[in-house]
DNA sequence: TAATGTACATACTAAAAAGTTACTAATGTT
DNA sequence: AACATTAGTAACTTTTTAGTATGTACATTA
């Protein structure tokens, strides 16, 4: 989800495009819970390929919602975590979940 | 945005497939001040083509968070109003509005 | 008689997002 | 020397989403 350049129609929009996308929801979500290594958001993210995965979280970090820490070792060890501003998505998140849980029970979803 | 068939994750997941798109979010929170006909939605969402905000607003109605009512005149008059589970989406548009206004004013978007 | 208004539909194209497959670097371990 | 480990990349294809351009019905009004 590319949001430079477009123009902002309004806040709900901006709002929107910032956070919009396939896997950026779930990830913010599984964020809240603390740091989270590469490989473990893999495994918590399910379905997710790794392109995406980098390529989403190289969206959230431009976008200031996630913070990446890289360690210099071998093999690789680089962290996540949500910025301030991210942590600040998490009570919005929150209430979709809600509603969305809400909505999956009435209609019976598996 | 089709989201039939589709594995759902989790709730957060399932809720941003329901609210995902590019127009559904203006489209809702537009509808929150109450009913308004095919033209005053088209006017309300700059930049929508008649294409798309039709076909939003088809989605919207199998999705149950829009309900059209249809007026057998000629010329065609439709209104389309929020039904009560969209409404319930209300506050969440708001807090994800609120924050996005902040984060605008921060950043001096224009 | 022709234009106007309203809520679309249809066919087609373009652009964006996501998926697939294969590959890499560098160290420690067997 | 071969292998495992981790966090990715690169090139390419497919799928999905959005945009464009044009057309329709029919009563009313000019």
């Amino acid at each position: 989800m590319k949001n430079n350049k477009e123009i902002v129609h309004c806040f709900v929009d901006y709002g929107f495009k910032r956070i919009g996308g396939k896997y950026k929801g779930r990830i913010l979500w599984v964020l809240k819970g603390g740091v989270l290594r590469y490989g473990e958001l893999k495994r918590a993210i399910v379905g997710i390929t790794p392109k995406m995965l980098t390529q989403t979280l190289r969206e959230l970090e431009a976008d200031e919602l996630v913070h990446r820490k890289v360690y210099l070792e071998v093999p690789p060890k680089v962290e996540y975590a949500l910025t301030t501003t991210g942590k600040e998505l998490i009570p919005f998140i929150e209430q979709l979940r809600s509603w969305a849980k809400n909505q999956m029970e009435q209609k019976n979803i598996t």
